[in-house]
RNA sequence: CGCGGGAUGGAGCAGUUAGGUAGCUCGUCGGGCUCAUAACCCGAAGGUCGUUGGUUCAAAUCCAGCUCCCGCAACCA
């Protein structure tokens, strides 16, 4: 089926993580998914480069490390030390770290640029938009939503500058190409995004220099200008096998990669832009990319108030990373989100690791013991009826593993072999080995029974040790395998164990949970590392806070009584259609007509609970249509700080009653 | 008409590409077993497959309309 050595390359990547804050689980799952393939890869005899690392450049991590008091490297070394800290508990067998930081990966990057630029790939032009910062995106004003960036909602700020931009649509055609005709992206729905949501619609050149902040790779021909996250970024994986630099030496090797792994939001990035730069460096592209799902919590996004425990390194102490590891990869589907919770976690280990697969190890050596003391000599006694069934599935397991795996369904893959120990149990039950442990007469029988057990579990543990490579060895260790016998090539052949076989009793490899318990403990964790996390970092704020913002830059009067602002009552409010953030109201504005103003504090405020209040707005905004209403000006409020909860709080400006609709103020 | 995803027994999901007996895990109930981590095995109950209409001998699956939910990204996996 495969061949004993096999020195084709295998060469896979993590995208490079934003180290704005500390990992979570969602960093993990891609992660752990990529580890598990390289594991898998290197035990089939491939020569394996597994990457991952950080992206480390950028106007917010520059702005973090002002507010932290820190040069910005200084901040991204902490927080890069809280990942590799995590990849080394979480047991992840990379093979390099890149930081973006790193002295060879800039120099790299400043040559691509260079070279892109020379190829006239890239030329200078002027950027005029509206930017958010913490996206780090530039808009246009029709991209704009609600006036705030379309990405997270956030304000956005006037901004123009000179760049250099990336003739990214000169490649529209090869890349609509890649994508359609190609299984170069994977799963396939993300290949209808892409081309409805970008190609269709035009490829608009991109940005990839900036002058408004500093903190990234100095574009070397011209003063002032660093290099924009995405040739600095998306570089990293050639950059990291020496690419242009002389701190490694296996670009030839290596290259094209076999697969980038990422989240779904960031595929756009990895399967338009980073074929587009290759194109235009004549570089072969990567072989595949990978857009998986997220981890939500409760068919919700994950979010600090979930009241879920979902720090990595607690869920890991508690119930081992290879159950962790095991939990997510189980749980996440190929293509699309899952959802994650404490609960379904325990019970997936209670039900999948502690009874059916932990349990049948302990019975099984158990009875070894019990029947045969610590060796046994397999004395063969078939029983075709009981057996061909039990056997013909483990036989056919590898099989079923490895095309799984291939093609990055880990969950299946998990599926499949957890049917081989549900085979396994029902196989003991079929067999009864402690009724023919009754009879000597049937010992050779029992033998083969339990010969066949051991010899599944070992099959078993192969297969599970890229996902578990914790516990596995833990398996193996109790049928005294040698190496031989834990190689990837001897679970293609059932029998691989010896005649006569040790067992070495162990602890139980996956104690059972209580899981109410546990639960009602996890809850309580969480209340504590939201106190935790209230001192030490100032971004989680678990009580009430209120900072006033800082003065803004001084005005002319005339500046501000170009604002008119009127008193106005609430005649009516309701929410509007299609929208999670907008109130409509209609209000009393004096004139006798109704003015319609919507606003977008549906997250605060009941629509009833403001009628018939005054309130104050702006009286000569020009109007815009939000969700397809129009909207007639602005309700005046106030940013009251963060709830006890750390929501972002606003409160509407409330007048007194006795002041009359249309009443203007000064 | 912004884009995308979704609606299948109590819960979570598969099945939809190529229409043909409604499937899995958990839970519940009943039984079996006693080797084992109170685990394991068997069986049962429970579904008008969101809704309306269409195509078809036949629709969860194809077509059209409608309703509802989720996300547009949080520490950006």
């Amino acid at each position: 089926m495969s061949e004993i050595t096999n020195q084709e390359k295998f060469y896979i990547t993590t995208p490079i993580y934003y180290p704005s804050g500390n990992p979570h689980i969602g960093h993990c799952y891609t992660t752990v998914a990529c580890d598990t393939m390289a594991r898998y890869k290197r035990a089939k005899g491939y020569d394996v480069m597994f990457l991952t690392g950080t992206d480390e450049h950028g106007q917010k991590i520059e702005d973090k490390a002002k507010e932290a008091g820190l040069t910005p490297k200084e901040y991204v070394d902490g927080i890069v030390a809280n990942f590799e800290k995590l990849w080394e508990f979480m047991g992840i067998s990379y093979d390099r770290f890149i930081r973006t930081t790193d002295d060879y990966h800039v120099a790299s990057v400043q040559k691509i640029f260079k070279a892109l630029h020379d190829k006239g790939y890239i030329y200078k032009g002027e950027y005029k938009g509206k930017y958010c910062k913490p996206c780090e995106s530039f808009w246009t004003e029709t991209q704009l939503k609600d006036g705030k960036c379309p990405d997270c909602g956030r304000d956005v700020i006037d901004a123009s500058e000179e760049a250099y931009f990336f003739r990214i649509s000169d490649f529209s055609e090869k890349l609509e190409k890649l994508l359609t005709e190609t299984d170069f992206l994977q799963p396939q729905t993300r290949v209808n995004e892409m081309i409805n949501n970008f190609i269709k619609p035009g490829l608009d050149d991109l940005c990839v220099s900036r002058t408004s902040f500093t903190w990234g790779v100095p574009v070397d021909f011209d003063e002032g200008h660093v290099v924009y996250v995405w040739v600095d970024a998306l570089s990293n994986y050639i950059t990291a096998l020496g690419y242009l630099n002389d701190k490694y030496d296996d670009f030839d090797k290596y290259w094209p990669a076999d697969v980038h792994v990422m989240a779904k939001e960031i595929v756009r990035f990895h399967s338009l832009i980073w074929p587009a730069i290759l194109m235009a460096l004549d570089l072969p592209l990567p072989k595949k990319v990978y857009g998986h799902g997220w981890i939500n919590f409760g068919g919700k996004k994950m979010g600090k108030s979930t009241g879920n425990v979902v720090d990595p390194f607690i869920l890991g102490e508690r119930y081992g990373v290879d159950a962790v590891r095991y939990h997510i990869l189980r749980e996440m589907p190929f293509g699309g989100d899952c959802d994650f919770s404490n609960e379904n976690m325990i019970k997936r280990i209670n039900s999948d690791l502690a009874n059916d697969l932990g349990n049948l190890v302990s019975r099984s050596v158990a009875m070894v013991q019990k029947y045969f003391g610590d060796t046994m000599t397999r004395q063969f006694t078939p029983n075709p009826e009981q057996d061909d069934e039990f056997v013909g599935i483990v036989k056919a397991l590898p099989k079923q593993v490895e095309e799984n795996l291939d093609n990055l369904q880990f969950s299946v893959a998990l599926t499949e072999i957890f049917k081989a120990v549900a085979a396994a149990n029902k196989y003991i039950d079929v067999t009864t080995p402690w009724i023919l442990a009754k009879d000597e007469a049937n010992k050779p029988r029992l033998s083969t029974v339990m010969y066949n057990l051991l010899e599944s579990i070992r099959i078993i543990s192969i297969t599970l040790a890229p996902f578990m490579p914790t516990t596995m060895p833990k398996v193996q260790a109790q049928l005294n395998l040698t190496p031989e016998q834990t190689a990837w090539d001897s679970i293609y052949q059932f029998g691989v164990l010896p005649e006569t076989v040790t067992v070495t009793k162990a602890a139980a490899l996956f104690p059972r949970i209580d899981i109410d318990k546990e639960i009602a403990e996890l809850d309580a964790l969480t209340a504590e590392s939201k106190e935790k996390a209230s001192a030490p970092q100032e971004e989680a704020k678990p009580e009430a806070k209120f900072e006033p913002a800082p003065i803004e830059e001084e005005i002319e009067i005339d500046t501000f009584f170009r604002s008119d602002l009127r008193v106005g009552k609430v005649l009516a409010c309701e929410a509007v259609k299609r929208s999670k953030k907008l109130l409509k109201f209609t209000l009393d504005d004096g004139s006798g007509t109704p003015r319609t103003i919507v606003s977008g504090i549906a997250k605060w405020y009941k629509p009833e609970e403001l009628v018939g209040k005054s309130i104050v707005f702006v009286a000569n905004l020009k109007p815009v249509k939000l969700c397809g209403v129009e909207s007639n000006g602005m309700i005046l409020s106030a940013d009251n700080g963060t709830d006890e909860n750390g929501e972002e709080s606003i409160k509407i400006i409330l007048v007194d009653d006795s002041i009359h609709p249309g009443a203007k103020l000064r």
